[in-house]
DNA sequence: AACTCTTTTATTGTTAACAATATATTGGAT
DNA sequence: ATCCAATATATTGTTAACAATAAAAGAGTT
């Protein structure tokens, strides 16, 4: 009975898979950095085929870029990248603020003021300050783009473009950025949603996100 | 000078890639088929190996999923997937519709109108409208994408997500629809990015596409 | 010292063999 | 005939070895 219990129900090339992408997203594997075949397959106790299919697959999810012959390296995103990921994210995230507004039952409206309320809490004491900035700030939009019920946007936004953005992040170590001005328009966010306004709420979210992209265009501008 | 003048630039799994890839969208491959390793491998002249990182890039793609020690099959969309498609579409191509707004030049406006013409003309013949509704659509759609500027989101709709309805097409070998009405719309929408007006151009290539899923949900009824 | 060519080393691409799992088939019992 | 178990077959998962390409190191020349 142990010999099978114990057996793996998921691939090498699978677990493997996700241990990479969280390395590329938390940035112990930076942006442009080369995946050594070698050097993975010896960190992970793999061959190299699992390995490979591995990165075939981070390849196919445009985490990776493999130049044949020369290897795989994780992607960097520039500046004008990131300005178009931004675009799309505005337009994606105000479609999942349309949606949940119509959908959203009181209970899930309540768990969005719970949500907020936890925030504000945090955002209180000093040290929590950092935590909302950097992630909170996403457990918000993650819940709403659950609450639209379309499942392919939850994949492409929560999956991939959040994925990326914090790549980028990784890449620039960046950036406090206006937590209280926000902090209202999330508010409003869940006004409208709660009122069931589809469209005010995909107006205010793509309003939100747009200013967050100007606060980014602004600072690259400074630099 | 033959040998290495003929030898490949691309890898074994790069090409296959593709070419398996082009057997899903054009039907070869159906929705719901498994993708038997030792066939495929005999099929295309390669081993294992490469044919496994092709089918594992593919699934990073979501064009094939895998279950462990099953194999793989060729993904097949039900009509929530459908819906949610063209949801996703609907907002993206509204935003590609207004960057096309706010930035084509006179030429591109030109681009768009012999486009259009050259549908127009097409239609008229009785073969022809075969034509228009299957493919030549999506040419239009194409060129706007194009003109967003915005790589990424070409990439999006036009590498991704023109490939699941095609898929879906395939699946149903669907479906004449309405492209009188379409004609109309897409001459309203070069209208406006004529005018630069991209808030205009986005809401009706928004309502170009809806009245399409409109379309699809309304057959899904009739079934 | 800088440059180029050669040689060496390391890494990637590919294949074939083996192990493990799942599917199909056969045989027997009710 | 139908159901269940045991065997046999086929397919997937994994590894290791080999081939081919690229990167690095070294020798020699100017």
């Amino acid at each position: 009975m142990n010999s099978k219990a114990l057996s793996q129900v998921s691939t090498l090339a699978d677990t493997v898979f996700g241990q990479i992408r969280t390395a590329i997203v938390k940035g112990e594997l930076p942006p442009g950095s080369k995946l050594n075949e070698p050097q993975l397959s010896r960190q992970y106790g793999i061959s190299r085929g699992p390995l490979r299919e591995a990165i075939r697959r981070l390849e196919g999810c445009k985490l990776v870029e493999i130049t044949p012959n020369v290897g795989a390296k994780v992607i960097s995103l520039d500046r004008q990248q990131t300005i178009e990921i931004y675009e799309i994210r505005e337009s994606l995230e105000g479609l999942a603020c349309r949606l949940a507004a119509q959908k959203a039952k009181p209970e899930d409206c309540i768990n969005l003021r719970n949500l907020l309320a936890n925030h504000e809490q945090q955002i209180q004491s000093e040290n929590g300050r950092l935590y909302y900035q950097k992630e909170g700030d996403l457990d918000f939009h993650y819940l709403i783009v659950q609450l639209s019920g379309n499942s392919r946007l939850f994949n492409l936004l929560c999956d991939e473009l959040y994925h990326l953005l914090r790549l980028y992040r990784v890449q620039t170590s960046s950036s406090p950025s206006r937590p209280v001005q926000a902090f209202k328009e999330h508010h409003q966010i869940v006004d409208a949603i709660e009122r069931g306004d589809g469209e005010l709420a995909e107006l205010l979210m793509r309003r939100h996100i747009a200013s967050a992209r100007e606060t980014l265009m602004h600072k690259f501008k400074s630099e």
